[in-house]
RNA sequence: GGAGAGGUGCUCGAGUGGUUGAAGAGGUACGCCUGGAAAGCGUAUAUACUCCUAAAGGGUAUCGCGGGUUCGAAUCCCGCCCCCUCCGCCA
């Protein structure tokens, strides 16, 4: 969440920045301001109680320490009124404070100045392209059937056993995800990220660090009797391992990798977004996560995104690189750019990553700081992305590669897979 | 899951009702000393909120978390969480 004090001190500018998000934040902005001012002055008005009740507190010891016992005993009448004030206070204090957490976490993080104007995922800006987009001849399939006829992976079965969603990966399809989670993670070690193997359930205050509760509760698997959440992506423990704690400046970036099962309810999704592979219930994916300097969050950004890319241009995909538009980015981004890569038998783009810069809109809720060279802290930047999501690189890598003899497994990918075509 | 023991600052560790935000030690930083270093000596070393135009300097809260008792709580009481030991179960 975006910080009181940056708000209060920038309200017409967070205000016109907001649109870009087609965010109306005028009224809330202005509530803020006025909850702050409350809670202030509910604040300064407690402490002035408290200060006089420990004042008080201390003559009264050393009164009774002089045995003036009646004087004492005058001076605790005191006390009493003042404690009955200041209980009444600490509520109030208590709930403006509440009521305006309320309202921050209703704010969404405010977009880069190069965010583009737009509306929805067709206002997006096409940064680069690279790959070939194979032609494929007229019988070319679509994934779900090549997985069907090499017996890669089994939609039905999973059906039986959890639900629509969950697909059963068999054989060489079994390996191929096998191989890529080890490809991915071994690259991503070469690009100096540290591998975290996370739990992949969490506890609430997790969920509020990175920002999926409490507004995208839907959204996560939950195991009330533990009171606990399926991961959604590695992002969720991996960026709450730096919930609450002081880095040192000197420490920065943090550049972590794991790979995670991801669980998502994915409610209110269908049509053929939700054919095969192109949204699950549980993928898996490896995930790239940075903590950084203020001043270079998005030179980190850039570097990020050339790693991605490199990913994909070593799985010889034919891809893209979007800069998401102001209605197409999520809520806590300050600036995003998705990877798609070209699905040929499907002919669409799917995105396969999403890598972004969260400023401080994140690290405000970790309480995520640095510490500074005059022992000042701040709060890093947060950035993350997929490094990859494995389902959609799948469908393409089937599709993109289907010959007469089999698909054909990408040189990079072979040795990680130990074969090279799937027949 | 059952029984017992515990949770104090960057770390260790003292502290069972009152100048304890917290002794002492270690670590770290800076200074002195030194040709340089070590040792030694000195100083500093939590976070958040708030008052103040700002700095300086005040105030408040925080000794796992939440509540209670009390004029006053790290210290007493209750609930929860975590951890260690033993037992049970178990990949």
């Amino acid at each position: 969440m975006l910080t009181t004090k940056y708000i209060t001190e920038n309200a017409d500018d967070v205000i016109a920045r907001l649109a870009k998000k087609h965010f109306d934040g005028k009224g809330i902005i202005a509530k803020v301001v006025s909850l702050d001012t409350l809670r202030k002055n509910k604040q300064t008005q407690l402490d002035e109680i408290l200060a006089e009740v420990n004042g008080l507190s201390k003559i009264i010891g050393e009164l009774f320490k002089q045995g003036k016992k009646e004087e004492a005993d005058a001076s605790k009448e005191k006390t009493a009124l003042l404690k009955e004030k200041s209980k009444q206070l600490s509520a109030e204090l208590d709930v403006a404070e509440k009521a305006l957490v309320d309202l921050l976490v209703q704010i969404p993080n405010l977009p880069h100045s190069s965010v583009p104007e737009g509306k929805g995922a067709e206002d997006n800006i096409v940064e680069k392209m690279g790959g070939l987009i194979p032609t494929l001849p007229a019988n070319a399939l679509p994934h779900w059937d090549l997985a069907k006829k090499y017996d890669l992976i089994d939609f039905e079965l999973g059906v039986k056993i959890s639900g629509a969603g969950f697909p059963v990966y068999k054989g060489k399809g079994a390996q191929l995800q096998r191989a890529l989670i080890s490809f991915f993670l071994s690259n991503a070690n070469a690009a100096g990220y540290l591998e975290i193997q996370p739990p992949y359930v969490v506890n609430a205050a997790s969920g509020y660090g990175t920002g999926q509760l409490p507004d995208k509760e839907g959204q996560m698997y939950h195991c009330t009797v533990d009171d606990l959440y399926l991961i959604p992506t590695a992002e969720v423990p991996v960026t709450n391992l730096y919930r609450d704690v002081i880095l040192n400046e000197k420490d920065l970036p943090i550049k972590n990798t794991a790979y995670s099962a991801c669980f998502r309810r994915e409610a209110g999704s269908y049509g053929k977004d939700v054919r095969g592979l192109n949204r699950l219930h549980q993928f898996d994916k490896v995930e790239i996560v940075q903590i950084q300097h203020p001043d270079k969050s998005y030179e980190t950004l850039q570097q990020m995104v050339d790693y991605v890319q490199t990913l994909v241009d070593k799985l010889e995909l034919p891809w893209r690189i979007l800069r998401l538009c102001g209605g197409d980015i999520s809520f806590t981004s300050a600036l995003t750019f998705d990877f798609e890569v070209y699905s040929a038998a499907q002919q669409r783009w799917l995105e396969v990553s999403s890598v972004s810069n969260f400023e401080s809109y994140q690290a405000n809720r970790l309480k995520c700081r640095f510490r500074t060279g005059d022992k000042k802290t701040n709060l890093c930047h947060t950035l993350n992305g997929s490094a990859m999501a494995l389902p959609r690189i799948v469908a393409a890598l089937l599709e993109n590669n289907q010959t007469p003899e089999g698909i054909k497994i990408p040189k990079a990918l072979v040795p990680f897979t130990g074969f090279d075509i799937i027949n």
